[in-house]
DNA sequence: TCAAAAGTTTAGCATTGTCTAAACCTTATG
DNA sequence: CATAAGGTTTAGACAATGCTAAACTTTTGA
């Protein structure tokens, strides 16, 4: 039935859902690189993970520790860092996601380097709803 | 000509490129919702303004501060809040921006509180070649 | 084998963005 | 026109995300 929800609510919504998405985000990229570079060199260290987002060794290790808080992430000191099974299971689910939405902009026709670096923004910020619409898109074309 | 890009450092480069987006965002949903405001009721007030964002009163006026730091803002205390040149300037780049993306998940065939949350995030993550693509969509589709 | 290189951790700092509570002005109305 | 209600500002706290520099550990290779 769908009451007529009153603009400024809703629009106070948006921002609070951006807020929230932008809050999920770091964590999300982390696991989906870390899970990225296990598959591809059987284990994921601070530097290529520093390396890949561009910050420095600090800032990773410093996040390292918040993701193991929120059971994302294992490590030994010194060692290299593993995934959690909630850990992989984000990472699974972030990386479809990303695939979707980057191969949605290059059905819609961008380049392989906008569709890369805008889709890693974008993902974020897609609902589930958004993203079945891309996927039938990609589909249909 | 087009080098090829070794991949670790475009992988860097998107990242880089969203915490950009994401420097230059709060300004601009800022701005655009002042330019809202002033539109709608000829002044914006710090309450307005909270009240549309959904955070407390003492964010917004922190914000200001930061703002009229950035010369987008202008205000004498206990009054409204007003743009600058470059805010107006500012705010309508953000508006014709904001309003293709929305108009584009509509286009997809999204519902329109979906097109409205989502276009709230992901606005600030598409470039100037993925607007254009949204755009050509919108016309042929 | 053992010193240099490579990688990791820690300390200390800055900025952004959020909050609550309290103090302070402005406005509206009785 | 005095005061209560409604806005605004300030103070103080806190978490997240970034940085550099220094200390420390592990790995590598002469
Ligand atoms: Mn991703
Ligand atoms: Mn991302
Ligand atoms: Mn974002
Ligand atoms: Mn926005």
């Amino acid at each position: 039935m769908k009451r007529k929800i009153p603009s400024s609510k809703l629009r106070s919504a948006a921002f609070t859902r951006t807020r929230a998405d932008h809050q999920a985000e770091l964590s999300q990229d982390y696991v989906e690189l870390i899970a990225e570079l296990i598959d591809e060199k059987g284990e994921a260290r601070g530097t290529d993970i520093a390396m890949r987002l561009g910050v420095a060794n600090a800032t990773v290790a410093k996040t390292m520790k918040r993701l193991s808080d929120q059971g994302l992430v294992e490590q030994e000191p010194y060692r290299a860092i593993f995934l959690t099974g909630e850990g992989w299971k984000m990472a699974e689910d972030g990386k479809r996601k990303h695939q979707i939405v980057e191969g949605f902009l290059l059905a819609l026709g961008v380049s392989a380097e906008t569709a890369q670096v805008d889709s890693e923004g974008i993902e974020h910020h897609v609902s589930a709803e958004t993203l079945k619409a891309m996927a039938r898109f990609m589909v249909r074309r």
